[in-house]
DNA sequence: GATGAATGAGCTTTCATTCAT
DNA sequence: GATGAATGAAAGCTCATTCAT
């Protein structure tokens, strides 16, 4: 008879992947992917070299795994699609909120995702090409929307769109990564509010003076 | 009595360890830093393995020298001290454009940086302490001096000026690396004036500078 | 009381054992043993590793059993049994024609065996002297009552019928295994005939039967 | 400057390859190609196993390396090419002593080649393709010109050719590892004799005294 | 100074074997 | 009886580092 009855066997097994995913991902973001042993990762998860590849045929085969099931990217369109309803304003707001709780909540992978990014760099392409390159096309379609496509002349939805994201990252990695923070506090609402508005006030231009 | 005269000798020695800092930075910004092997290294730089470990004791030694050497950061300073006399306007444009020019002419640091900062916290937050924590102060201080205080008590003058910063380098990132250029052609002027017009518009907020 | 009874369990227990064995053999002369796994053994056999170690204690013992059970050399003497009545001519094309069918039979034990029989070296030399020495002796009596003493002081009967052996061996070796047959077509009654007429002639010399 | 000079140099890494293929010849034919580690066999070249692959790229290579040196099958070609001017019987008596004092030269290689043939069946088929398949033509286009091509009807000088091979490798193997020897014993000389003349009597057939 | 042959620790991966269920 | 998850020793191979020349 098996160890774990036949019902709970899948759980089990999902849950165990999960664990290694999860300890493979907080190493490797310590400690980058190729300085990482697999004794290590399978020590962190509590089980032999031997159990690990009983999950997972191999390293890279954990990295893909770990790349696929934490990927940040796809959840910017879902950042997006939330804000359906609101104001440009709130909208903008919104999304900055979220973009850096977000990050907030994916430390690790951003870690990790920066570290094996120049690696891997055509696999970062396919991300750029499949994720980052529609979702910026979202976002730049909403600003025409919002803001008319005279303002899309003097400046490039696209780029402004893809600069936002630019900013909250790198505020994020600054801010929590190299305790930037502690030179010089600022709150994250002060951060993120700071944030949308001058991407606001930005995109829209001077308007209303400019008439 | 020695071969060369004791100046030509250590000139001799620090051309060997720049050159050999120089082949280690491009291999290692292809490659990483784990992958890439010290007799590659040695060959890349046209000397021997045990030539190598003449001019530096260690592989770490190496990343670390190479690191000290080509640091991007000292030289946000140099950026920001070169716009002293233009106006607002044009020394945010000029700011921007510097930016990329600096990180184009950059590319291998800055993969490898990207790539080692997650492993070398320590060192990127002693970097963080001793210049980004100054130059950002620098940035602020002449925002204020170009806004008023007024409009820094509305936002973050700090997180503005940061945030500028990381968004040209995700920018950089996504169009240089990634070839995002590809699929949204948009051209390098484009980029930076709508960085720089987001920004001047953003902190400006609802319109006129101070003067 | 047994779920079955005590003959039947033996049944069983046996037909568990010899459709491992036959599982074994034919894994083990396609891949080799060294490089065939329990695993695959056991997949072979459609059973769980862990059902295969109730069955043999070790790889090794599997092994051992397999090479008892199958053994090709006991054989040898059942072929000459079966050509008493015959002619001498008739006889040596029988046996030949036999010998090239139980090795056509037994295309996995042949291959099995030259592999490991590097490997056991003593368990060969004692194959050799408990059953290829009394069948060498068994041929060799039987060519002295057809050809007498006389020429048996010209040629060894015992090297003449170990000859034989390696002739059929070899050919069928080089034939089946090799495709020489592709390159050098001959069918196998040419085969078995000329070896067996090459025989004939060879041992009997000058001419004449000693009838 | 190097350990060896450098007109020494090729020599020392020449000799030091052939060392190595050596021990590992020998630690083939003893205990099998996939059972013998690197470990061991860097042991028995007096090196260590890091300077063991500065030789030999991986375990496979140092087999090809091995195979390709001390391949058995090339010298057929010379053992029959020495034999141009002798008469028939002479030609073959001096083939099958030729044959078998190559054998006996080379017992390391006939057993790894035994052991192995089973495993790299395409390369044997490669080695069969093109060395035994011209070296059996050989030998049937000699025994026609010495026998006749009516001969030749009667029997397969290509079957008969091979068969003179597989019946002194088989005698061999029997002989010289299974030690036969002991408990059958007969010299080698009485070996190679009998082998000859059976064979010389066995395709010449009934031939002069027939007609 | 310069070299590169030599080393061995350490990596990823496999697999015979065990044992709780 | 039967299972297969778990183990860890051992394999092939790499590479930072040393050192005799």
């Amino acid at each position: 008879m098996p160890k774990v009855a036949a019902s709970e066997r899948d759980a089990f097994y999902e849950g165990r992947r999960t664990e290694i995913a999860e300890a493979a991902l907080r190493l490797w973001a310590e400690g980058g992917f190729d300085a990482t042993s697999m004794a290590a990762v399978a020590e962190a998860a509590g089980i032999s070299k031997g159990t690990l590849y009983l999950y997972f045929p191999s390293k890279q085969a954990l990295l893909e795994e770990v790349l696929r099931r934490y990927s940040l990217l796809p959840n910017i369109q879902n950042l997006t699609a939330n804000l359906a309803g609101l104001s440009f304003e709130d909208a903008v707001h919104g999304f900055v909120r979220a973009a850096w709780r977000h990050l907030s909540e994916h430390r690790d992978l951003v870690l990790l995702a920066l570290r094996e990014l120049p690696s891997n760099i055509d696999r970062a392409r396919q991300a750029a090409e499949h994720i980052l390159v529609p979702a910026n096309r979202l976002i730049a379609t909403y600003l025409e929307q919002q803001l008319g496509a005279e303002r899309g002349r003097e400046i490039s939805f696209i780029v402004a769109g893809r600069g936002l994201i630019g900013t909250v990252i790198l505020l994020f990695l600054t801010q929590e990564m190299l305790g930037a923070g502690r030179f010089l506090p600022v709150d994250e609402p002060q951060i993120t509010d700071t944030i949308a508005q001058v991407f606001l006030h930005g995109v829209m231009g001077s308007g209303e003076t400019k008439g």
